[in-house]
DNA sequence: TTTAGGG
DNA sequence: CCCTAAA
């Protein structure tokens, strides 16, 4: 199926607020800061991918097979697939070509996170709430297998916990997982906080060969899929490594062109290369998903040809593993996320073809918070888009009505299951535009020769402006300028944050759309799907659709306003008791000992929270039992705290007593 | 960072 | 649980 001819592809990047003059205190500078870097976070949540057949143009087949992308160089080509980066002042072109051997399937992904927490590398990735999950590095087995232990090892030979191999390249860690015939790379660690707002785009290619469904996938859209990786996976690696630094730096006008031209089912082939990037998490997620679908439909057939077997039967019962797995690593994070004040930009819907969202709730397939200016079309054969203004993003309204079936964008009840039913569909050309002021760079990620390869191309952009380098989050950006408009949308979505943009272009707010029912916050859903021939690839995104519609930023819009809030855990007797046993012992105002005595090793109970729960408990014990709700805690418990802070209360009463008694008693010595 | 309290 | 003033 031919779906629509355009993809718009707006990209959303959260603004943060001017801070607040009367904001003198270095807490509360920090404070702000704290909170809108958390902001970002959200932001970054959201991307929505597109994906479809790339075919390529035959005309441009590069003449190397090289691959020579230096990061400030123009081109990386390969024998497949040819980059080019132009000069500053011109847009970056960016074509895709293949002989006519593979079809191929691309994800553009929105911004990637661009602020880690220091997750270490030995919880599961699902608790890396605020890494990429970068789909960096996609190998096959086959290719790894292939590969020395040199390169296997890459720069870094470390070993963590999980058994896998893990790399550090310009403060990010990251490690090789295996998941069917692929080997991806998972972020699983930041180092560096202040990065500039980056955009980012994922293009994949083969996945469907590589899945091989011949029916439409339906997915559960869990959001943070990464916990979907398998720790135990074994993990290669891989000698693909994030270039370091050096990135471009002028580039104002993008222009990215990706077409195809033919449509086979082949493999595309791999490319090596190098990553600039970090994708998008929340795809990246998605992604992961995707593909470790596939590990177990290997017991399926597979033809390199195109041929395709469905193997539901086996992913079925798999995900079913996985999504309580999920669920479970997902209810250990901070998850989901609070939308204080969100946005309510809604756009017409739009129609998706080919993509069907079936939610638990009705209507509630995916939530976003505060979305703007984002989206994303096909753009039909030959259609170029260049960028217009130095801030917002060109959309094409016209006549696009995209046979996506959109799901809805009212914000809904986090809990929602998402499905999605993906079709395929062609897409002779993608244009994407980006707004100036966002250096690019594409970054091609491959995996390998074979035909069970993917290739990825990453794009990364962000702020050309200076950005501050001690402060990146204080943000001049109060005042955005309107975006262009971006028609209610599509399926790609792109987000990017500015930072410290002294003119930010683009506005808004993070969105992201949830789709789980312990949820977790899930951006968009990726999935892909194959179809018999090539010809029928698919990619879906998830969002929802009026979710991206694109919405004049206004200056005054609260996107800063977007906070995470922890999930509710109630506590458990056997919490209340170890709380009460230390609190007989250390007292009522040593709240951390508290924590570090018997709270330890529960990384969510703040030493905050307990001091939370002991007046809840106070306040409980005090009340009747008729009035007391949720799970009842045993009235001897409850007698233990009454004592114990009436005892601990005295102590403190008597403390307060005893340092002037001290003190004259020193005098009197 | 912790503590203490209001929300 | 959140938010923050205070220490």
């Amino acid at each position: 199926m031919v779906l629509d001819k355009r993809l718009h592809y707006g990209f959303n990047g959260y603004q943060v607020p001017p801070m607040p003059r009367a904001t003198r205190s270095a807490r509360r500078r920090r404070s702000f800061k704290k909170k809108h870097e958390e902001n970002k976070m959200c932001a970054f949540d959201l991307l929505a991918i597109v994906a479809g057949n790339l075919l390529l143009d035959k005309e441009s087949a590069p003449s190397s097979s090289n691959t020579t992308a230096d990061k400030n160089q123009c081109a990386a080509v390969n024998s497949n697939v040819k980059y080019e980066w132009q000069d500053e002042e011109k847009p970056l072109k960016v074509e895709a070509c293949d002989h006519g051997s593979a079809a191929r399937n691309f994800f553009v992904c929105g911004p990637s996170q661009v602020h880690g927490q220091g997750c270490s590398c030995k919880e599961p990735l699902v608790a890396q709430n605020n890494l990429n999950l970068r789909l960096a590095s996609a190998l096959t087995k086959s290719d790894w297998a292939g590969r020395s232990d040199a390169e296997k090892l890459g720069n870094d030979k470390s070993k963590n916990d999980m058994g896998t191999f893990a790399r550090k390249v310009e403060g990010v860690s990251s490690e090789y997982r295996e998941f069917g015939d692929c080997i991806l790379e998972v972020e699983t660690k930041r180092a560096v906080k202040d990065e500039p707002g980056r955009f980012g785009m994922v293009l994949s290619s083969n996945v469907a060969n590589a899945c091989s469904l011949e029916d439409p996938v339906v997915l559960d859209a869990k959001p943070p899929a990464l916990a979907s990786l398998d720790s135990s996976a074994k993990v290669p690696l891989c000698r693909n490594h994030i270039p370091n630094s050096s990135y471009p730096t002028n580039r104002d006008d993008v222009n990215v062109v990706s077409r195809d031209d033919d449509e086979n089912s082949g493999c595309s082939h791999p490319i090596t290369k190098k990553k600039f990037f970090r994708p998008a998490p929340r795809i990246g997620n998605r992604r992961i998903r995707k593909i470790m679908a596939s590990k177990y439909w290997k017991v399926a057939p597979r033809f390199k040809d195109g041929t395709v077997s469905n193997p539901d039967g086996d992913l079925k019962p798999v995900f079913r593993k996985r999504k309580n797995y999920y669920r479970q690593q997902r209810s250990e994070r901070l998850y989901p996320f609070k939308k204080r004040k969100h946005y309510a930009y809604s756009s017409p819907s739009n129609s998706y073809g080919g993509m069907s969202c079936n939610g638990d709730a009705s209507g509630s397939c995916s939530r976003m918070h505060g979305v703007t200016g984002a989206s994303s079309s096909f753009v039909s054969q030959h259609t170029s888009l260049q960028p217009r203004d130095s801030h917002g993003m060109r959309t094409f309204n016209g006549g696009a009505s995209s046979s996506f079936v959109g799901q809805r964008t009212s914000f809904q009840p986090r809990d929602c299951h998402v499905k999605l039913r993906i079709k395929s569909f062609r897409v002779p050309e993608l244009l994407v535009e980006i707004p100036r002021k966002f250096n690019c760079w594409l970054i091609e990620e491959d995996g390998y020769g074979g035909c069970d390869c993917y290739t990825w191309w990453w794009f990364t952009c962000w702020c050309t402006s200076s950005r501050k380098e001690d402060s990146p989050f204080l943000l001049q950006c109060d005042t955005p300028e309107p975006l262009s408009r971006c028609p209610p949308t599509a399926d790609v979505v792109c987000q990017g944050i500015c930072t410290g943009s002294p003119e930010p272009h683009v506005n808004n707010l993070g969105n992201y759309i949830e789709s789980d029912h312990d949820s977790a916050s899930s951006p968009a859903d990726i999935s892909m799907d194959k179809s018999t021939n090539s010809k029928a690839l698919v990619a879906v995104p998830a969002m929802n659709v009026e979710a991206l519609a694109v919405v004049p930023a206004h200056r005054n819009s609260k996107q800063s306003e977007i906070v995470q809030r922890r999930i509710r855990r109630p506590f458990s007797v056997a919490e209340v008791e170890a709380l009460v046993q230390a609190v007989e012992k250390l007292g009522t105002g040593r709240w951390r000992d508290v924590k570090l005595r018997a709270f330890d090793n529960a990384k969510h109970r703040t030493y905050v929270d307990l001091k939370d729960k002991w007046k809840t408990l106070v306040h409980t014990a005090r009340i009747s039992p008729q009035q007391r709700r949720g799970e009842p805690v045993p009235q001897e418990l409850l007698d233990r705290v009454l004592t114990t802070h009436a005892y601990w209360s005295q102590q403190q009463a008597s403390q307060q007593l005893k340092p002037p008694q001290q003190a004259e008693t020193c005098l009197l010595l």
